[in-house]
RNA sequence: CGCGGGGUGGAGCAGCUCGGUAGCUCGCUGGGCUCAUAACCCAGAGGUCGCAGGUUCAAAUCCUGCCCCCGCUACCA
């Protein structure tokens, strides 16, 4: 039976353009992931966009002298466009400034409030006098009433690490601004996750699969769970859904609440563009639908807690009860799939302090393919991982072009300037059985790997597949035969051509680029695996037109399995697949990184 | 006692769930090959698996204590 497999990919979020560690999280493994699905025969949604929302943004608009939605306007173009370049094969990657997201996020809100699980109370927060926005505790800095150190944050003094409110620090000041912020009662709404705890926890306990420490973070954080505001003193958000506040200039739902429903919502934009409004529901509410969330582990709670508990309000399934929505009963997600963090040459990522190198950058000067090698061999799948420019230097350079890129180039090479076409076998020997074999066998070794996230000893595998092939070369040693066996000469190159093709397919999740290459090196034609394409488009709902990136994946001939070369088919000589780089890139790297050039 | 991850040959990692004389990639040394982007193949050197105890016939692998590194800690999405 086909399998029905939504691919939810956290939303970057909007407020400058997005580094290699950001795609390290979300970007590579959740497109590996999809494509490899693909390949396997089940129907994939892979929907994400730019979160543009909440007070960062507002903050950065202010420091650029532009609106919220004029940088929003830009950065989700930016990264779109990176994330088209990167080959992120997104059915759908939007953005939550849509007509069709308000609509849903609206939606879900009222359902939630009609079911109990969301109240109105007075809080006290701070706001910035000069703007009546939330200034959030992170933005306010003063002096520690414990400890006296003056440089403490709104919500934690990092010299004794004491928990704070704002409201205690000595002489708080708006880090955005300077100013005194005022701490004001305000009416806002607060989601009850209380309510959701034991739903919650039964939920948790019957996950199998998930890295460890996303579930034992998520167990232990639904123990202590508090009812949580979802509202802001902001102008720039989804509008409060209800009578007497829908209209209100200074009260939006809080960016988190809505971002998280993006998912639901980009869903249901993707498939009102395909004509089929319904067409969301087989991954939404069917129950044998599956969902995979990625992200980076500062969003586990978001996608573990938070985002499940909207769904069992939303369903009534909290302990208020309550009715399911509209919509139908929604999935919970099957699987959170979170990565660690990527450290830049052993510092963290920081676009303020320059340690940063960010996608659009590198992919002007490096391949997409060679980045996400990387970051599919030596990511930070289950440990923090530090990106260093002399790895990245020779992973390319051995793995890639050596390794990978030799075997292609030798093999069609010799096919191309002495056959011509890829030539028929005469009768197989051992050597070239156990060749096939081993090629053929690859297929189960790497989906299997792949099936369970460990795509890293799944890109490792395929390469040790790889190199196997290099040695069935260096051992037949064809070149050797030319003259005096011309019948044998023929059957090691139709072998070793099977074997390319093999391994083209195998790495097609992770080198997508590099794979199409192949495929029409060997003579294919039509789409192996599709690329993503980004085109403006018109707002479903009557808003503004902005860029999304789409791309027609079912048209790809690419499947799990290996797919037999035809004897016969005209060979050219080959271009080489990856550029060899050279050592000089990783002091100019490393230059421009201490020069903050980015 | 906030939560979690980690300390394995020069570098980066796997192995630890189900204990049995340490594996992979890179680098290094020597050799081979010459089809290929000086790429490919073979052989070798190099580790008392953070420290100290314990359990066991046997521990990188289990238990206890300690040291060091890193991330997260919820109004920052």
């Amino acid at each position: 039976m086909t399998r029905h497999i939504l691919t939810a990919v956290a939303w970057p979020y909007a407020n400058g353009p997005r580094h290699i560690g950001h795609v390290a999280g979300f970007g590579v493994p959740s497109d590996v992931f999809s494509r490899y699905h693909r390949m396997a025969g089940n129907r994939v949604l892979m929907v994400s966009g730019t979160d543009e929302h909440g007070t960062p943004i507002q903050v950065q608009a202010d420091r650029e002298g532009v609106g919220p939605r004029e940088l929003a306007d830009r950065y989700n173009r930016v990264i779109a466009e990176d994330m088209t370049a990167l080959g992120l094969g997104y059915d759908l990657f939007t953005r939550t400034t849509t007509g069709n997201h308000y609509d849903v996020v609206q939606g879900l809100f009222r359902q939630l409030f009609d079911n109990g699980y969301i109240t109105e109370a007075p809080t006290l927060s701070a706001i910035s006098p000069s703007t009546g926005r939330t200034l959030p505790d992170r933005y306010i800095e003063g002096t520690c009433p414990i400890c006296g150190y003056d440089g403490a944050r709104g919500d934690q003094c990092d010299n004794c690490g004491n928990q704070l409110d704002p409201q205690d620090l000595i002489r708080p000041v708006s880090k955005i601004n300077g100013e005194t912020p005022r701490f004001v009662q305000s009416q806002h709404f607060f989601l009850n996750l209380p309510a959701f705890s034991d739903a919650l926890g039964s939920w948790l306990a019957t996950r199998t699969g998930w890295r460890t420490n996303v579930l034992k973070f998520s167990r232990n954080y639904i123990g202590d769970l508090k009812p949580r505001a979802i509202s802001r003193d902001l102008d720039w958000g989804v509008p409060i859904p209800l009578p007497g506040w829908v209209d209100r200039p200074d009260k939006r739902l809080y960016v988190w609440f809505d971002a998280v429903i993006g998912y639901l919502s980009a869903s249901i934009e993707w498939a009102r563009r395909t004509g089929d409004d319904q067409a969301w529901r087989p991954f939404w509410t069917d129950p044998s639908a599956e969902s995979f969330y990625f992200m980076g582990k500062d969003n586990v709670t978001f996608h573990s807690v938070i985002w499940p508990s909207l769904l069992l309000g939303y369903n009534g399934e909290g302990a208020l009860g309550g009715k399911v929505g509209p919509l139908g009963h929604l999935n919970l997600p099957t699987e959170v799939v979170s990565s660690e963090f990527l450290t830049m040459e052993g510092r963290k990522f920081s676009s303020s302090r320059a340690v940063v190198i960010y996608v659009r950058d590198f992919l002007a000067r490096y391949q997409p393919d060679a980045l996400r090698y990387y970051l599919a061999v030596a990511g930070p799948e289950n440990n923090d991982t530090d990106f260093t420019w002399e790895q990245f230097v020779t992973r390319t350079n051995t793995e890639l072009v050596a390794g990978w890129g030799n075997l292609v180039n030798r093999t069609v090479s010799m096919t191309a300037k002495n056959l011509g076409e890829i030539p028929a076998p005469g009768a197989l020997t051992e050597a070239d059985r156990a060749a096939l074999a081993a090629g053929e066998r690859a297929f189960a070794t790497v989906g299997g790997l792949l099936e369970r996230s460990q795509q890293k000893a799944a890109a490792t595998e395929a390469m040790r597949v790889i190199g196997e092939a290099n040695k069935y070369l260096s051992d037949q040693a064809p070149w050797k035969l030319r003259e005096a066996e011309p019948d044998r000469y023929a059957s090691i190159l139709h072998v070793a051509l099977q074997l390319v093709r093999d391994g083209a397919t195998l790495l097609t999740p992770f080198l997508p680029s590099s794979s199409n290459a192949v495929h029409a090196m060997l003579g294919g034609t039509g789409e192996w695996s599709p690329m993503p394409r980004l085109e403006d488009v018109e707002d479903l709902d009557g808003g503004p037109s902005y860029p999304v990136v789409r791309g027609d994946y079912a048209a790809g001939q690419a499947i799990w399995d290996r797919t037999p070369i035809a004897p016969g088919t005209p060979i050219a000589a080959p271009t080489p697949l990856f550029t060899k780089l050279d050592a000089s890139v990783i002091d100019e790297e490393l230059a421009r990184l201490e020069s903050g050039a980015g």
